[in-house]
DNA sequence: TTTTGAATCTAATCTAGATTCATAAATCGC
DNA sequence: GCGATTTATGAATCTAGATTAGATTCAAAA
């Protein structure tokens, strides 16, 4: 359940460097998320994870009742990262930002968990589609958190007359995250910038979407 | 190796009708496309795999060394088929045929495909990502190719000017690619028109990438 | 010092699946 | 119809990996 919390304070309230030692939770709820990022589901073993994080598998269930449990915690800290990363990114806008604008910089903040920021983030996206239904029903509110936010960027821009008439909106909003999702199987930082995929992707959006 | 040859011709070279027993195969090969285009690679048994094709798991091995190879052949089938379709389609363009038009074509061929004529394509861009090195190596050359293909018809675009100069072609190549990729992940015949998100995916792409 | 509980390890167990194999059923050439 | 060959099966076997059991380390508290 709640992510810290052994006895981190004594009877008498004293700190106890058991706060400390958690850090190794952390350690390998981590190497999870890398090891899934890099790996992919279906490849990840549970001593790939173990050895990432510098511990034996049976460490591991010290703190997570199961594998399943570690990678559904992953995907969920990965899924809430992403969208908070792009509310935050939002809410950091003027009022009066322009409804296209508002989707370029959701494409921007959405890249830049994904390819360098997080790897609980990636391994959402690259492995949301190979989930078993178990773990995958759990993710679905935040998932759905995250769909909704895009569908109300793209419906207030549409509103605002700022997408053509062409454009079926869900269609687009799932093509758009598609092209997104799909960036950690190619981007490599070796070739290309960030920030030039991050431009060619906001392009790509701006006029794909937008009235000429 | 071979697809389809076991003692096609007797002796004297008249016809067996073993041909036809080795439908088998291709019910066993296409059950395994579906169930991978289903259930993605981790989540597919070889008893799945089975089940579907109406036959006992043992008898998998008469036709198919391993369920990797197995695997491997179906991935193998699929990308050659999505290259193929799409290839047909361009082919049957006239001479004079705008490079954004041609693109455009590639996108609804590459959709068709993928969404509704074959079980391989799809198990293709679902698993693509997920598969052991072994089988993705010997995929590498085919993939490329489709690749090359897409980067072909983007290289002539930009060389007739019909794609913008702040589009960086790698990328968008890449980006385009996803959208269409990740597009069995999300579609459902039940809601929304195949010709509906081509359209729209056709949209994004010409103004996305063309000149205004 | 002794005691205690948290953190970790090694060694053993358990299980889902893939694979093998000896043989049954179907099919074929004659 | 009848042996030979192809096709498929049920009943083992084998193995990778997840999980459990129990022993051990170690820091801090008593």
């Amino acid at each position: 359940m709640n992510t810290t919390s052994r006895n981190t304070t004594s009877a008498h309230g004293t700190r106890t460097p058991a706060v400390k030692a958690a850090a190794t939770r952390n350690r390998i709820l981590a190497a999870a998320a890398r090891t899934l990022s890099l790996k992919g589901y279906s490849a990840t073993r549970l001593s790939d994870i173990a050895e990432r994080a510098g511990v034996r598998p049976p460490a591991v269930y010290y703190y997570f009742p199961s594998r399943e449990e570690l990678i559904a915690e992953v995907m969920a800290v990965g899924q809430l990262r992403l969208r908070e990363h792009v509310e935050t990114a939002l809410a950091a806008l003027p009022d009066d930002t322009p409804p296209m604008d508002r989707i370029c910089a959701a494409v921007e903040a959405h890249l830049q968990v994904e390819l360098h920021l997080s790897d609980f983030a990636t391994a959402v996206s690259r492995n949301s589609g190979q989930l078993p239904e178990d773990i995958r029903a759990r993710l679905r509110a935040d998932s759905g958190a995250y769909f909704d936010l895009w569908r109300d960027l793209l419906a207030r821009a549409r509103a605002a007359g700022a997408i053509r008439n062409d454009i079926d909106l869900r269609a687009a909003r799932m093509l758009v995250m598609g092209a997104l999702n799909w960036t950690p199987e190619w981007w490599n930082p070796r070739q290309g910038s960030l920030t030039g995929v991050i431009r060619t992707a906001q392009s790509l959006v701006r006029h794909g979407l937008g009235v000429p």
